[in-house]
DNA sequence: GCGACAG
DNA sequence: ATCTTGTCGC
């Protein structure tokens, strides 16, 4: 465990945030679902603006590394990386449901999904892990920014009037107001971006269909 | 010593 | 994350 907080340290220098954002065509979510120790992991990519699904892939994984704070990536990524690597398409940025920078050592889950892939990523987390902020307003759209020992790490953003904020964060390769411009766009009667919201959905199907097949084999 | 603590 | 029924509301 040591040794994984020394690589995210190592990792950090080599974060880049570029100042904009290619012409968004292709959206990416992820989610991970548990069964105990098994783990799905799903990824769909959405078209956009439209927000219709055009591609989906899942992996199945077990788990190797405790839940710790701050070192989520080393449970979920490899399960993560499988199901990506099953997908045909390309997204031009990929939401996850997790931090981003917005972490002890600015490198969250969805900082190291972005940098394996080379792909520009965003975290969006429905629980803070680190940073302070001001209250923010109760409309839509409204945002203050998430500031962690004295530097910009994200934004406290609310997707839907009146309900609990998002945290938004840089994963890689993406900057603060870009972020916060991609989960407003894919967030319009949910809380969560829905590319994310797709993903669970496909990962919770799959560990359905999964566990009612083996207990049919069983019986 | 007492909280805080992504999923 | 997951364990879990009903219930309030659009």
């Amino acid at each position: 465990m040591e040794d994984a907080i020394a690589l995210q340290q190592e990792l950090e220098p080599r974060v880049d945030t570029r100042p904009s954002l290619p012409a968004l065509r292709l959206i990416g979510g992820i989610h991970v679902a548990y069964a105990g120790d098994d783990l799905i992991a799903a990824v769909v990519v959405l078209g956009f603006p439209a927000l219709d699904v055009v591609a989906g892939a899942t992996a199945a994984g077990r788990t190797t590394f405790p839940y710790v704070p701050g070192l989520l990536a080393w449970r979920e990524l490899p399960t993560v990386l499988a199901a990506c690597e099953r997908l045909r398409s390309q997204p031009d940025v990929i939401l996850c449901d997790a931090h981003g920078i917005a972490h002890p050592r600015r490198f969250g889950l969805a900082s190291h999904l972005g940098y394996c892939l080379d792909v520009p990523s965003i975290g969006c987390a429905r629980r803070r892990l680190v940073g302070e902020h001001e209250p923010v307003a109760a409309a839509r759209g409204s945002r203050v920014g998430l500031t962690h020992a004295g530097a910009p790490v994200g934004a406290v953003v609310r997707t839907r009037a009146g309900v609990k904020p998002v945290f938004v964060s840089p994963g890689f390769a993406v900057s603060v107001s870009d972020a916060v411009d991609v989960v407003l766009a894919t967030t319009l009667r949910y809380r969560m971006p829905e590319p994310i919201r797709r993903a669970q959905l496909l990962a919770n199907e799959k560990k359905r269909r999964t566990s009612a097949a083996s207990s049919v084999t069983v019986s």
